[in-house]
DNA sequence: CGTATTTGACCCTA
DNA sequence: TAGGGTCAAATACG
């Protein structure tokens, strides 16, 4: 397959790089420049990261022999694109991303003017960071524990939650937490719906100073569920007044801004993947579902630069 | 004793 | 029919 040749010649691509990656990292430990190998480090995780996803999918490519891994990234990926009414959001570790967040808010609220149809049912998938060993279960919002599944395919079973409040106030929030097959300190969370419990709506001060820290994940590991008011900052823009987007309780400050999370939740179902991958300068955005949207984003006038390839729009900074 | 977790069974969808 | 998601009884915990 073509596609899957693609696949491997990216993969090799990357491997390459952060062989290139480790012997700079060695040659900056030699020169005793921590902090140049600091983010070097930061880089060559995002890279072994991409090296992982890529991996992935072309093991999920058919094979010469006509076999094909059940659990492979294609059935995955096919399943998702049957879902219609789901609403999806993949925010990879946002360290140090400050600076593209608030651009990246401008882009999903311009990006809802190709919204499609779909139900108030949202979804969205985070992967967050624990520092330690330790599942980083404490969002500041509380859960109870409903199911286990071991997913095939994955090593480590996925947890179900719901919001402890189901019953007493009809609190109908759900959230799933794997941990990553390719980094154990990581987990994939995906929400579904959103709080309407008290404890949204009234979040403590302890989950406002939590989202007031402008570390990010590297030190709080963890995304808040953000069920609020939608943030009106989006909007200056020109953007049409009405946000189906809801964000993080606002703080007014960027640099307050998610935590280090991106919290965007939409009652549309607009299905998005979004990774960030500030080491190489840039934001990466799978629109499985708005394939169409590319000819949108490509002519976007953001300090990005934008590169759409099969289902997956990249873009890059300018700057 | 009330609440949370575990886990096998069941349901739903592709 | 397989796999993901949820239910609910059993169990653990404070």
């Amino acid at each position: 397959m073509d596609g899957c040749d693609g696949e491997k010649r990216a993969l090799a691509a990357q491997l390459a790089l952060v062989l290139a990656m480790v012997r700079e990292l060695e040659s900056r430990m030699d020169q005793d420049l921590p902090a140049a190998a600091r983010e070097l480090c930061g880089e060559l995780a995002s890279s072994v990261d991409r090296s992982i996803r890529i991996a992935r999918s072309v093991d999920g490519c058919p094979r010469g022999d006509g076999s094909q891994h059940p659990g492979g990234s294609n059935a995955q990926s096919k399943r998702r694109q049957v879902q219609p009414p789901i609403f999806c959001f993949i925010v990879d570790t946002l360290i140090e991303q400050q600076s593209h967040v608030s651009d990246m808010r401008l882009l999903a609220l311009r990006s809802f003017r190709c919204s499609r149809k779909g139900t108030p049912c949202a979804r969205r998938q985070v992967r967050v960071a624990s520092v330690q060993d330790m599942a980083p279960l404490d969002d500041g919002l509380s859960w109870r524990k409903y199911g286990q599944k071991d997913i095939l395919g994955a090593k480590y079973p996925r947890a179900y939650f719901k919001c402890t409040h189901r019953h007493s106030q009809g609190c109908l929030a759900t959230k799933h937490v794997q941990r990553a097959d390719g980094d154990p300190l990581l987990y994939d969370v995906v929400y579904h719906g959103a709080h309407i419990c008290a404890q949204a709506a009234h979040p403590t001060a302890e989950q406002l100073s939590r989202q007031l820290q402008p570390g990010g994940l590297a030190d709080a590991g963890q995304e808040q569920s953000s069920p609020l008011e939608p943030e009106n900052e989006g909007l200056q823009a020109g953007l049409e007044p009405m946000t189906p987007y809801s964000f993080a309780p606002a703080t007014g400050a960027a640099a307050a801004d998610f935590g280090g999370g991106f919290p965007l939740l939409s009652p549309t179902g607009l299905e998005w993947q979004l990774r960030s991958n500030h080491a190489a300068g840039g934001l990466e955005v799978g629109m499985e579902y708005e394939p169409q949207l590319a000819e949108f984003f490509t002519n976007a006038a953001d300090p990005f630069q934008w590169e759409y390839q099969d289902d997956h729009l990249n873009l890059y900074s300018t700057n």
